[in-house]
DNA sequence: GCTTACTAGTTTCATTTGAAACTATCTAGC
DNA sequence: GCTAGATAGTTTCAAATGAAACTAGTAAGC
């Protein structure tokens, strides 16, 4: 665990007990980097989302969601969008209201709901997905086609790492991951 | 492997100018896939601070920051922190309180300080830089070392692409990036 | 030296967020 | 079928956030 170490400088300062702390650059920490990468990037797209189309990214995450797979309950959203369920509910509300995401009762459980896109949620999600895309290919663009299979592929290894496990959570997918909660 | 579908129907969707809309999945979008595993990170992260040290995120950036190179303003922490002002200040406003940070004037201007970590500073973050950076080498466990730089070299092409730039402000550098208004 | 425009940092306010409480329903044990 | 505990989804409340207003000081033109 400690092993890894990418030191580089040879000017360290001793720490307590022999174990040295390089000098620590918070520009070359992991965290703070991805962190500020993401940020970047869902500020750039939440503009457009917001804007143009009046959603914010949790409701960009349910119509997208459910635009894949038609007839989920909000629970199923929570998990398979990585929000929690309030926000879930939240998303849910503006889009039951304007009517961009149909609620139908649920079978076997009248606590839940099933839910799909309207004609016109379909409709806004395939304006939306092409800019998304865009933006994406737009961002990956200084990578080469390699470098780009190389990125994702070793970002998908981080994912595993943390359990975040990439599940498009299938209909069945119960207690796997406790949410966000 | 196959697209997981409840309902089969048209596989695919023809799109405007012949364009066609691969089958947008939510778990392979980039900005989702960066901010959902950046989320993971600081939360983690944020836990450790906050739990065991009563540190926030935008504290502890200021703190690394200032260790790193002691002397700078409040601006110049916005700008070597990606905070924005209002953050820093408030940042500020409990390490001082805690006297953890010292302020002092400025030499040529009265509305700045001078910002330097205390003794008592200098010794929480060397406490607290040793556990980020094994959270850190943990988090990049499961990439070889050789995967680990591959990584690290693609970010920084993607931080480049976006002007993000790996600038570690050294002072001077002044109106660089507009900060964050 | 005054007036005008600008900048550093703080405060205010409205929005976003998520944890905890709550309501309604479901399931299991009896 | 009735109770006890779990779960789906909503509401409430308090904390975090950031834009805009504000305060205090600087710089430049005259």
């Amino acid at each position: 665990m400690d092993t890894v170490q990418t030191r580089k400088g040879s000017s360290r300062q001793r720490n307590g007990a022999g174990k040295s702390t390089r000098e620590f650059k918070l520009h070359a920490f992991l965290p703070y980097r991805l962190n500020r990468l993401a940020g970047h990037l869902s500020k750039a797209l939440s503009a457009v989302y917001q804007e143009r189309f009046d959603l914010s990214i949790p409701q960009w995450r349910v119509l997208a969601t459910l635009q894949a797979e038609p007839g989920l309950t909000a629970r199923d959203l929570a998990s398979a969008t990585s929000l929690d369920k309030v926000s879930v509910s939240r998303a849910l509300a503006g889009l039951v209201d304007r009517e961009l995401v149909q609620r139908s009762p649920h079978r076997h459980d009248a606590r839940s709901s099933i839910l799909r896109l309207s004609r016109r949620g379909t409709a806004l999600f395939r304006r939306i997905a092409p800019l998304a895309l865009a933006r994406e290919a737009h961002w990956l663009a200084p990578l080469s086609l390699r470098e780009r299979d190389q990125f994702l592929r070793l970002l998908a290894k981080l994912e595993a790492g943390l359990e975040i496990i990439e599940v498009p959570p299938t209909q069945s997918v119960r207690g796997a991951q406790g949410s966000a909660a």
